[in-house]
DNA sequence: TTGAAAGCGATACCAT
DNA sequence: ATGGTATCGCTTTCAA
């Protein structure tokens, strides 16, 4: 009895196609790695053999031989605030244990509104030194340009976060952010809690929309799939204009208690800002009653779900949107397939109960 | 300049351990997995060249020299349901995707009260064929003995959704039961629209929640937190003595309908159930006005979520579940760390907006 | 107590 | 167009 009646689990190598295939391993290489210089007759033989036996190739080997390592750049914003600190900081805090997986990353913070300098940047990657690049950034013509010649120069390119559908990117990791916006629009309408609603008497509740960027795609996007759930679903809210407020401008803490003395009813707000600090402020020193949905999980939306400034807050996990950067980059760069279902993100609602520990 | 300068990633190996220590690559292999019959110093000498060189041991290489596979078995309830058919056809999914990483899972199904039974399989299990096993199991005398057994022969025993805390098993993979029925809480706590709520006119919403197995430790759990937070912070709620409802069984059809004859004024449904069929019939044939959480994402809640009849969904994702389960028994088996970050798995909610794709 | 050498499964260079 | 063989980083047997 051989081992494979032993345990049925015997996997079949190069060495058993060669002799299966009565040629040598250096051919049965250059068949299943589709070099040339192979006479057809000799291909379909191999081919049977690979067939019949079940082969696989063991990547793990096949790495080792390759002494293939992978190194990939994370081009980040450097938008004020602490939401990108945070998932650099996640990327960093992980690169040992990639590194174990061959994975070199690299991360470097390059202004967002400046198309030219991400595209200087994505200008200056050559092969010789980064096989891939995981960005965010926003679609401009330059943008699409840099990252249409990056491609051109082997470099494996994926949209992180925001989507840049008309650029030549491999892959997008993220969320559909008009989704997000939908489930931000579900929770609101749910959460508000209009006393007396009667069909006559319309006393619409105001909701505040805040934004930190008000034309970046991935607003845009968010603000639509809100407004139209709520003008589809919750009639009896109205959604006041966007609110602009940039975390360390000057006028920051000005804003909201003008909006608020304009418009006393506010019964709702929709922070879409990756940087919540001068609202959690203001919610502390006046907290009015209403509910918040926010966006990221990071330690300050987190302390402001538990002492319940926060209503529930909208997010998708920095580690999975990193280690699914890095899989498919790697897949790419091998031509190798991946498990689409693995890394499909998902638009995760965290209330105070549900957060997690970590 | 060597590689190491050029690229700043040229990883220590063995040889280079061997070289700097003086010893021979048998030798670091001797010190690295502790194995005897070596001198101290010796010892000292070759882990000091470690410390300097920074060396870490490349795993794939490892493994692809020692030959090692890992066969695992999930245990699962043969609980009529799509629940854990669902899981058990996850599993079954990825087995060619594990196969690669020489990883051969098998599944088997037992009848969940019987711990007899349980115990029987587990005691069937021998270090010969198997390396580890996660299992779902009710925490009895019997169960945790066998469990016990199957650890002192070698076998590393995960936890599967409901936790063996008293057992000797290696891992627990799955969600705090208390917190995700405090989630469940909150939800039905926001979702569920008393009109008048004016403070002496005690008009107190009526909650159902529907159990299948209304001992089973991930029930009770479920149960205490979902109770402990009504009370706590919706007064105004009030929860009905727990009904079960096992699908499947004949009268299974009958319960709900008795209940809302006796009780008209349910505002809101928690469903602890693995198996939604009877329930979401009941619904869709009497669509009552009323808030409804429930357990698991599957086909059938999936549906439910898009249809309204459910308001809200409290998962935890079956990928992550089957893969942290076989990361945390490779770890286990090979006595190396784990990413606990990674490990840990998410209370999700979902609502029809934030569903996923598949 | 230590070392030399033969693999593990795959790749890649050098011959033929 | 094909084959032989060294090599990757690590483990393991056999000798010394």
């Amino acid at each position: 009895m051989n081992k494979a009646t032993l345990h049925s689990i015997a996997k079949p190598t190069i060495n058993d196609i060669a002799r299966s295939a009565g040629v040598s391993l250096a051919t049965v290489d250059r068949v299943l790695n589709e070099r040339p210089g192979v006479r057809a007759v000799t291909i379909a033989r191999v081919n049977r053999a690979v067939d019949e036996l079940g082969y696989v190739r063991d990547t793990a080997a096949a790495n080792l031989a390759r002494q293939r390592v992978y190194r990939f750049l994370f081009l980040l914003p450097d938008t004020r605030g602490e939401y990108f600190d945070f998932l650099q900081a996640h990327v960093e805090d992980h690169m040992a244990l990639y590194a174990n997986e061959r994975t070199y990353l690299r991360t470097q913070r390059v202004p967002t509104r400046n198309s030219n300098e991400i595209s200087a940047v994505l200008d200056s990657l050559t092969i010789e030194t980064t096989d891939g690049v995981a960005l965010v950034a926003p679609e401009t013509p330059t943008v699409r340009d840099a990252v249409a010649r990056a491609r051109e120069r082997g470099i494996t390119v994926v949209a992180l976060l925001t989507d840049l559908p008309s650029s030549p990117r491999d892959h997008f990791v993220g969320v559909d952010n008009i989704k997000a916006g939908q489930t931000a629009a579900k929770l609101i309408g749910r959460f508000v809690n209009v006393p007396d609603m009667s069909e006559n008497h319309v006393s619409c509740a105001k909701i505040l929309v805040l934004a930190d960027s008000p034309f970046s795609r991935s607003f845009l996007e968010r603000r639509f799939g809100f407004d139209s759930l709520i003008a589809q679903r919750f009639a009896h809210l109205s959604i006041l204009p966007t609110v602009v407020m940039r975390d360390g401008h000057p006028q920051a803490h000005e804003v909201l208690p003008r909006v608020f003395a304009r418009w006393p009813s506010i019964k709702g707000i929709y922070s879409t800002t990756t940087n919540n600090e001068v609202l959690i402020e203001f919610l502390r020193a006046h907290h009015p009653k209403l509910s918040v949905i926010a966006h990221e999980l990071t330690p300050l939306s987190r302390s402001a779900l538990r002492t319940r400034c926060f209503d529930a807050v909208i997010s998708q996990d920095a580690v999975h949107i990193v280690g699914s950067a890095v899989r498919l980059m790697r897949a790419t760069v091998d031509g190798t397939p991946y498990n689409a279902l693995q890394e499909r993100s998902r638009i995760e609602i965290y209330v105070e109960e549900n957060l997690p520990d970590r």
